[in-house]
RNA sequence: GCGGGUGUAGCUCAGUUGGUUAGAGCGCCAGAUUGUGGCUCUGGAGGCCGUGGGUUCGAUCCCCAUCACUCGCCCCA
């Protein structure tokens, strides 16, 4: 810490950047409210159990991606790493396991103590929501459609692909567990090394591994299909065919996998290939085993996460702010005329910009690079005869207005 | 946690085969224009050449370490 500097993987949000996440979050909280989803806001730190629950010990999340401290009073306490393990957690402990089913949306800041890369940050932004207590498969359409639906309204849809799979119920994952486990360990010596830890810790994960050599075995790797129990088929062709009658496309991949044992049927991401090795822009899927897993009753779920700054780098549409109106002084009259005449403007409803310092061609610059549309020269001659001069920074054209009437004439600049 | 690349002005980048005062464009400030922006012209400010150590008569340049950024791996709840 010798410089003085943010903290590795953080990063400001000046006004620009501020402004398109802002976008995403507003755009997120229309469209799932018209969803019925209705927003939750957690504390961004948790007892360290919440999240350690939801994950199991040994896995690698917990041991070097969470950002876990004692307080003063010797509290083992985590930033949360992720919103859903959160959101159980409050429908549990606020008694609103009686209310189901329970929708919500969320956004804000979460913490992994992970390498930096294009996309990936230790503290970045989320939006998500959770849909609790409806296990059937229009809860996974819903959801879904939700997600492609906020994509579609920020511009990025189009340059995503949906991309889904099944986990199956525990039964059939369970029985497709064993025939990997199987099937790998009768090739262990060809598998990579990352892929041979993977075997004994999470097989499933051998799937998606990105080693040519791990590819090819997985190509002869048993189907997941097969392994499928009729109840399992039948959700997922429901879920298939609720999004192709809604229009919704997307893509099998029967790669996709998730590790932790609470997730089950749907699995799906929106992936984009213009970020680099980071392309998941929107990820979810259905979770029915976390809320016992946590210690709450046996209460279905599905939702997904996406992080905002992703969504920010391929967003479109990102209004503009206001063009404000400059006043612009000349002389102690002027001066004191900015002062209260910025004041009724603002209180009108204008965006009103009041240089501070310099003469009219400093301040008439200054008023052209913060965008503002017309500009209020306040001069003694004019002011005396209760009047100021209107300028039209676009046109470059000027003309003397009645101050007492100035936003009538300000009108068709607002 | 592992591996590759990069750190020079506010920003984007040149440059020095190791040698006196390190450059450009953009931006910023001032003047031309004492009450009128954008365009133009003139001038100016701004650099421990990321940081620490080493080699050398001499290091921004070579070596080591460290920090940061970046790309990939692991992981991705």
């Amino acid at each position: 810490m010798s410089k003085l500097q943010p903290v590795r993987g953080t990063h400001d949000l000046l006004p620009e950047e501020s402004r398109r996440h802002r976008h995403i979050v507003e755009t997120g909280l229309a469209v799932s409210g018209r969803y019925g989803f209705g927003e939750i806001e957690t504390p961004i730190f948790e007892f360290t159990e919440v999240f350690k629950r939801t994950l199991g010990e040994a896995s690698d999340v917990v041991s070097k991606e969470m950002y876990t401290f004692t307080d003063r009073g010797g509290e083992e306490l985590t930033l949360r790493p992720e919103g859903t393990a959160s959101v159980c957690r409050a429908l549990i402990s606020g008694g609103q396991t009686q209310n189901l089913p329970a929708k919500f949306f969320y956004q804000g800041p979460m913490f992994r103590y992970e390498r930096p890369q294009k996309g990936r940050m230790r503290q970045f932004h989320q939006i998500g929501i959770e849909l609790l207590g409806a296990g059937e498969p229009q809860a996974d359409i819903e959801v879904i459609t939700c997600g492609a639906d906020i994509l579609d309204a920020i511009g990025v849809l189009g340059r995503t692909t949906l991309e889904i799979n099944t986990l199956g119920d525990t039964e059939s994952r369970q029985a497709y567990r064993a025939a990997l486990v199987d099937y790998f360990g009768a090739h262990a010596d060809a598998l990579s090394e990352d892929s041979r830890r993977r075997l004994a810790l999470n097989p499933l994960r051998i799937l998606d591994s990105k080693d040519d050599g791990d590819r090819r075995l997985v190509d002869g790797a048993p189907s997941f299909d097969d392994y499928l129990n009729a109840a399992s088929k039948d959700f997922f062709t429901a879920v298939t065919e609720g999004l192709d009658r809604l229009g919704v496309r997307f893509h099998r991949n029967p790669r996709l996998v998730r590790g932790l044992d609470y997730y089950c049927h749907t699995a799906f991401e929106f992936v984009t290939d213009a970020l680099g090795a980071q392309g998941t822009v929107l990820a979810g899927g259905r979770y029915d085993g976390l809320v016992e897993t946590m210690g709450g009753p046996a209460i279905p779920g599905v939702g997904w996460a996406a992080g905002i700054e992703r969504l920010s780098l391929l967003a479109e549409g990102v209004a503009e702010p206001s063009r404000p109106i400059a006043l612009i002084p000349v002389g102690p009259g002027g001066e004191a005329a900015a002062l209260t005449l910025a004041h009724r403007l603002r209180r009108a409803g204008y965006s009103v910009e009041h240089g501070y310092s310099g003469n009219v061609g400093k301040r008439l610059k200054r008023a052209a690079k913060v965008g503002a549309r017309a500009a209020l020269i306040l001069g003694d001659d004019e002011l005396a005869r209760g009047a100021v001069q209107l300028r039209d920074l676009d046109a470059g054209a000027q003309e003397e207005a009645p101050l007492d009437r100035i936003e009538e004439s300000l009108a068709r600049f607002r």
